[in-house]
RNA sequence: GGCGCCGUGGCCGAGUGGCUAGGCAGGGGCCUGCAAAGCCCCCUACUCCGGUUCGAAUCCGGACGGCGCCUCCA
């Protein structure tokens, strides 16, 4: 803690909520649910203690909006709880930088198809900084491995697995035993179910002249409107570019190898894009492509279905732009088990809210007691007191959630048994006489679920921009304040805690002064003597 | 049409054949000059109807209700 020469103390604890990880994980085994088992599985990646996943990107047409950051916030939960286990990660965040939607925006706007994916892939790098995810080990784009997209149909043409009509190149379904497996398609059992027949139907692209309408292309030859985007490239078909699915089969096996441990991304994927990638990549190499397929449910937004047309594609802008915290967005976004769709509701951003700040309360108390209780730690050593069991207790049941498919729900619900221990504790101890020992250990406990969960270090981080002109004014409101105090004067002290709080200023009183919330930033002033 | 999901207390949301999470909100109390924060207590639920069982909200069947996916939407 810092005093300043007014006497305002910078509290946000003084401890910095740790961002760096290290491993921690008791060494049980993660379970997580396979879509293509359709069962929950053991992970067990290829090399022992390190786990390579490829986690879809998004398509960069336009800003990404909330439904896309809470695949996203869930892969970041898997990667740091990964990490939190001991794993090294490798992960793989692609960018779809050439496509139909990003070749259309480039048309519309008359600029080119680099002009056009620049911006939004800013600003999706602003969003991810915004909302606390950690930057995966590559994010390629499409666009820089045309190459490797060719050589891989180069490989599956010389499989025997596809072939070209005009120019255009496609992967010949009913040429691959298994195809379809992980959309439950099984093109061996006779016709395919009505549903996939008439997905398949639905794909099929009456501009192109496949062999069969089910097939699906891996180079679109031509150059009809892409020559106006720049969104043209050579290849032995002549000139085009590739089709959907190729570049995340090309690009998990340049940085991953052949055969990756994950690889994970919302449900709609699972056809046909993961499919068809599964398809391309096994086709290829004769090899498993994913040994672990993870897909997330979809985001609603008030009980409904995002849409453009219902005005509920939220960007994380707009909901800055509202007053949300990034803490509160991020914590709700992975409040919800990924399975399972997730309702984003403003209540629920408020519930979230006060739920980040339950527990980053209590880490602020833990941190004000344990500068209390430097050098008091008078317990004999070996004995642990009930706080600290309580912590060593909530660390296991912790782990033992998040190895079940990650229990979001149940890994909470340990954290808030010790934010609840951890209280109590310090309510009947005062916060001078708590025992240092106990404190560090809560501390600790609080830091490793964040090094997880990523919420207290945002909820921080927050506090950074605030307006110092309301700050200075609250200070000296909150000095005034503490003078009418210490004269007892109670209705002129009353009136000046109902100013602050009309301007938003949350207001706490102390034996010590007065703490004042305002925007994200504690401040505290000390009673004067 | 096909595939699939869900129905838990005011709201959100886990979970288990019997020991009845957690968060938010609400009520009462403690603390406080009054508040706030925190603590304690209360509100103890599982859509309905059958069945299996010593015992089901948890298993089975049915009904009703809600919902998702099935063209490049994470």
């Amino acid at each position: 803690m810092e005093t300043d020469s007014s006497g305002v103390v910078w509290t946000n604890c003084g401890r910095a909520c740790p961002k760096r990880q290290r491993p921690t994980g008791g060494g049980a085994i993660l379970r997580l649910h396979n879509s293509m088992s359709r069962r929950l599985e053991e992970l067990r990646p290829l090399q022992p203690g390190r786990v390579t996943i490829y986690t879809c990107g998004p398509t960069v047409y336009d800003r990404a909006h909330i439904g896309n950051f809470r695949t996203f916030l869930w892969e970041d939960l898997l990667r740091r709880y990964l990490r939190w286990k001991g794993y090294q990660v490798t992960q793989v965040m692609n960018l779809t930088d050439v496509d139909d939607r990003t070749i259309n925006a480039a048309l519309e706007s008359g600029a080119d198809l680099a002009a056009t994916t620049g911006p939004v892939i800013e600003a999706f790098a602003e969003d991810w900084g915004t909302l606390g995810l950690e930057e995966p080990e590559y994010r390629p784009r499409a666009t820089e491995h045309v190459d490797g997209m060719v050589s891989l149909v180069e490989r599956l043409t010389e499989r025997g697995l596809a072939y070209e009509r005009d120019g255009s190149v496609y992967f010949a379904i009913s040429r691959q035993a298994g195809y379809g497996q992980l959309a439950g398609i099984d093109l061996s059992a006779g016709p395919a179910p009505a549903g996939a027949q008439r997905a398949f139907e639905a794909a099929a692209d009456e501009e192109y002249d496949k062999e069969d309408a089910r097939d699906f292309v891996l180079w679109k030859g031509g150059a009809r409107g892409e020559q106006a985007a720049g969104a043209v490239w050579d290849s032995p078909w002549g000139p085009g570019r590739p089709g959907w699915h190729l570049e995340c089969s090309a690009m998990a096996m340049e940085y991953l190898g052949d055969t990756l441990d994950i690889h994970a991304g919302g449900v709609d994927n699972l056809f046909p894009h993961h499919t068809n990638e599964i398809a391309q990549s096994e086709g290829a190499t004769g090899k498993i492509f994913a040994r672990m397929w993870l897909h997330a449910a979809h985001l609603q937004v008030e009980g409904e279905k995002m849409s453009k047309s219902l005005g509920n594609c939220y960007t994380i802008p707009d909901l800055l732009d509202r007053g949300l915290r990034p803490s509160s967005l991020r914590y709700l976004l992975l409040s919800g088990h990924y399975r399972t769709r997730l309702n984003f509701t403003f209540a629920g951003v408020e519930a979230a809210a006060k739920s980040v700040d339950r527990i980053h309360q209590l880490r602020r108390r833990v941190c004000e007691a344990l500068d209390a209780a430097t050098g008091k730690d008078e317990s004999p050593p070996g004995a642990s007191s009930a706080l600290e069991e309580a912590v060593a207790r909530a660390r296991r049941d912790f782990e033992t959630a998040m190895d079940d498919d990650l229990n979001v729900s149940q890994a909470l619900a340990a954290v808030f048994g010790v934010v609840r221990e951890a209280n109590q504790a310090l309510t009947a101890a005062g916060s001078g006489d708590s025992r240092a020992a106990e404190l560090r250990a809560t501390l600790a406990f609080l830091d490793d679920f964040d090094r997880v969960w990523g919420v207290l270090a945002l909820r921080d981080s927050e506090g950074t921009e605030t307006d110092g002109d309301l700050e200075a004014w609250a200070v000296a409101r909150a000095e005034a304040r503490l003078k009418a105090r210490a004269d007892r004067d109670w209705a002129t002290a009353d009136a000046i805690r109902e100013e602050l709080q009309t301007r938003g200023i949350a207001v706490e009183d102390s034996p010590g002064g007065t703490r004042m919330l305002i925007g994200s930033n504690t401040v505290t002033v000390a009673a004067g003597d």
